[in-house]
DNA sequence: CGGAATTATATTCCGAGGCATGTAGTGCTA
DNA sequence: TAGCACTACATGCCTCGGAATATAATTCCG
């Protein structure tokens, strides 16, 4: 297109680039373990960051305060996480990994890893990878500095 | 993370970058014209790719056909666009701006390029915003060749 | 200490997309 | 050219996330 500026062409293929990868990973993560990637999200961050609160999770994502509730239910449901009390504010619970979780967690861990290899390490250059990461880090910090993107509810 | 590869980190930024983007832009061109993102998105290339079909459509944004047919009976039902027999083939309709959708479509793009530069201009300097471009451009290519990530129906 | 304001989360209702299915139109082939 | 496989799209059902609302717990002030 003529008129497209910069941020419009990139704007265009970090969407893009973002649905295909998204959509072929939980593919890979249905058929494999039967999660879909949102619920693999959960998983790995709740691997990586151990009692972290429903409003944690939310913030990470981007995701509303409601979806993330919902989506601990639904692991909680297939016994996978599970609330604990908080002791320093009973309005709020800690959600940890179950046993199961955890194996699960590393388990889609590894299916993810193999299928982004396929998707991202085979198609592009190691150097250029690294490239990408440093201005996206930059851009991301940016914007949770700043708070942008965080749905209402 | 110790045990973090490049392709997780470059997968986790890209996510959420285009969460957050994606949600940011969503909230302007709701508060301003009272349309959600993806559908600013169907106007856009619509206005840039006339006479398309459904499957065009679905195709470049990697989504069902099912859902990119309702979406564009959205679109038409307020007027934005329209669907006209396909002479070429009576299965299919060639969808295409109305002069309002066309009016609409200008005005969204204006809001969505100062949006853009406040998200991204801001925060990145232009010769890092061109350093992605080339390699996201790359990736896409690669994703798109390979029919990586598009849903089923 | 007693309420008002605030916070953290759960719940409800709605819009949007995925998948499965239905249907009309095409095209190949015997 | 009749028949069958295939294609393009529309539609129905289900799940998921957003926004608004409800509820319980905490904090702030007087």
């Amino acid at each position: 297109m003529a008129g497209t500026s910069a941020n419009e062409r990139l704007f265009d293929h970090l969407v893009r680039c973002e649905t295909r990868i998204y959509n072929a990973l939980g593919e890979r993560l249905k058929a494999e373990h039967g999660i879909v990637a949102s619920q693999f999200e959960f998983l790995r961050y709740l691997g990586q960051h151990p009692q972290s609160r429903v409003a944690d999770l939310a913030v990470n994502f981007a995701i509303g305060i409601g979806a993330t509730s919902k989506g601990i239910d639904r692991l909680e449901a297939r016994g996978w996480v599970r609330r604990v009390p908080n002791p320093e504010d009973r309005r709020s619970s800690l959600v940890e990994l179950t046993p199961s979780g955890r194996e699960l967690a590393g388990a889609a861990e590894e299916t993810f890893r193999a299928q982004l290899e396929v998707l991202i390490g085979s198609a592009v250059a190691p150097d250029r990878v690294e490239a990408v990461i440093s201005v996206l880090a930059e851009l991301r910090g940016a914007l949770e500095e700043r708070n942008v993107g965080l749905p209402a509810g």
